[in-house]
DNA sequence: TTGAAAGCGGTACCAC
DNA sequence: GTGGTACCGCTTTCAA
């Protein structure tokens, strides 16, 4: 692990009143009840919900503690009940749909007295396990995955340490944990129905080579759809879910004759990509020549120079949900809950031409 | 605080071999030993650097853990060293530039061995004090604050219980803490030379209402050498730090005559709106009719729609300054940190005229 | 090398 | 209502 040397290099706590030089080192309990004159039960009280102290005891006690900066030790106090702590995993954390997610997640657990760890990872299932058992280490009472893709034998272990387990937009579907997924299937549907309405012909889907479970089901349900209804679409991947592979991707579509008209990006940083290409490289105008849908809504979606078409995730209410699941703990564990991508209309695609 | 109720409502672990149903809770180092047939301190040891077991002990001890999954509670160890807990205290967590900040942050910190948890705050102070306790609750050797304004005398209580404390690119230059910062007067007086060169002659600058030390700064500098030259500058503040303040900036600055032909944007988000909104609303061409410098250097400014001129903060070489810091403890911890930053040259400013 | 025991900071249970 | 005490899980002397 790491390298650090320092330890205690400090004065004892009970050298306080002698020393009183540069104390460092935190405040416990004991040095503030015997400041107040009362026993450590008493300051443990005073800090517990449920107390039961007289309102006399209860002031020496606030008075001493507000003197020496006292604060309750939570990784004491989690040593016997529950540590209070959430494992958050993620990777692709820059990413703008991945940002938002991590700070609508860290926002409402923090609200809700959850203090989060945050564990970064590389896709690879390598790092997510050391990541993983970071987790176990700090007796986390839960581990909420937003992306990444661990082991299943780790999240087992996790499971099997009593921890609540919460998969988000994943698809490994274990025993035991929660996952909670946007519904992908209708995402890949509407955005199907969208360019048929606006009168697209010559189809294309461009995806990533990220296959997540997500990006599949998304691909797969717009492609089956076309299909089953004589239209053929153009697949086309070309790296990393990325704007610089959207714009790789328009190029690949865009060099040949005959080019799609209506192209359904599975990601928006991807669409956004494709645009700017379609637009600068091959003079396409948007929506006239070309129609675009992507998925996630991310801010730069509602840019002026995009005007994106696109999904949003219900991010708040998921997060909601985690909460609701992390605080019920009892509360129907092993559960799939399936939320509705919310279409979001702007100028990417034509106004579609009604025909009812 | 949380409403939780939830208790230890399983079989205690030495009921382990008897139920041996759903085990839960966490596995100790007692029951690794009592497996593995040798002494708790066996088991510590084990698990411990400078260690002194014997290799059969050390494989008994191993297959135990293995067996029953057991890993180390660092929450215990914590109660007598240093958690290794690094508490980051952040705002804004979705603006690309900060989600990059976290994203190297976190991904540096545990390369190094350390356990980030992340505070996510509101700007305002109240909400960066309840964080910040938490900070304390959880033992956090450090805390380390990218954004927000946490209040001086909280800052103090960390470092008074012993926590190193860095501030990333805020100006409460705090006695005990760290600081690393951006050089903005190199960036301010940088950006006017750019515009300058490329024979601007109306210069504006768009900033935000945020007034954070270091949008201040740049600012300033600007400003005041622009005026010192005899060159006016129009000063606009449309908004907190958005895109779409910077699209109305550019309203305001465009929809009187004369608009400026040289504008500097605080920040790449200010830009990107400023520069969506020249374009489309009143028709001028970047860099033709106007040149657009940024800071930052997020990713959207690369995009082909943007090709903005800007300036990258080394976050990496921060974070690698950062860790140092924490690995070290001892060292200079009362310091200040200036680290250069790199203009990125695109296409939002004109080629500049060579005058020599 | 090993095991026993003390202590880290809290909370819960116990009499008083 | 209050203080004493046991215990949470670990690391670290200290003897053996």
């Amino acid at each position: 692990m790491s390298a650090r040397v320092a330890r205690h290099d400090c004065a004892p706590p009970w050298a306080l009143g002698v020393i009183a030089v540069k104390t460092r080192s935190f405040v416990s309990a004991r040095m503030v009840a015997e400041r107040a004159g009362v026993s450590r039960s008493a300051v443990s009280r005073t800090f517990t919900d449920g107390a039961s102290v007289s309102e006399e005891t209860r002031r020496k006690v606030l008075d001493a503690a507000g003197a020496l900066g006292y604060h309750v030790n939570h990784l004491a106090r989690g040593l016997r009940e529950r540590s209070n702590i959430v494992c958050l995993v993620v990777s692709n954390m820059t990413t703008p749909i991945r940002a938002r997610m991590v700070d609508i997640m860290t926002r409402q657990l923090q609200a809700s007295g959850w203090i989060t760890m945050v564990i970064n990872t590389e896709t690879d299932t390598e790092s997510v396990s050391k990541a993983l058992r970071q987790t176990l280490n700090y007796r986390a009472d839960a581990t909420v995955v937003l992306s990444g893709t661990p082991s299943a034998s780790l999240i087992e272990a996790c499971l099997a340490n009593g921890q609540q387990v919460v998969l988000i937009n994943r698809d490994d579907r274990l025993k035991g944990s929660s996952t909670l997924a946007v519904d992908n299937s209708l995402a890949g549907r509407e955005a199907l129905f969208l360019l048929q309405r606006a009168g697209c012909k010559r189809l294309g889907l461009v995806t990533s080579n990220a296959q997540t479970a997500s990006l599949v089901e998304r691909e797969r349900v717009f492609v089956d759809i076309a299909r089953a209804q004589g239209l053929n679409v153009t697949v086309t991947m070309a790296g990393p879910t990325t704007y610089e592979s959207g714009a790789d991707a328009a190029r690949r579509l865009f060099g040949r004759s005959n080019g799609p008209d209506g192209v359904f990006c599975v990601t928006d940083l991807l669409a956004l990509g494709f645009m700017d290409v379609a637009r600068d490289e091959f003079g396409l105008r948007i929506p006239e020549d070309l129609c675009v849908v992507g998925f996630d809504d991310i801010e730069q979606a509602d840019w002026r120079a995009y005007q994106l078409t696109t999904f949003a995730q219900p991010l708040e209410a998921m997060a909601t949900h985690v909460v609701d699941l992390l605080n019920d703990s009892e509360g129907a564990s092993s559960d799939r809950k399936l939320f509705e991508p919310i279409p979001i209309w702007r100028r990417s695609v034509r106004p579609g031409v009604k025909t009812d």
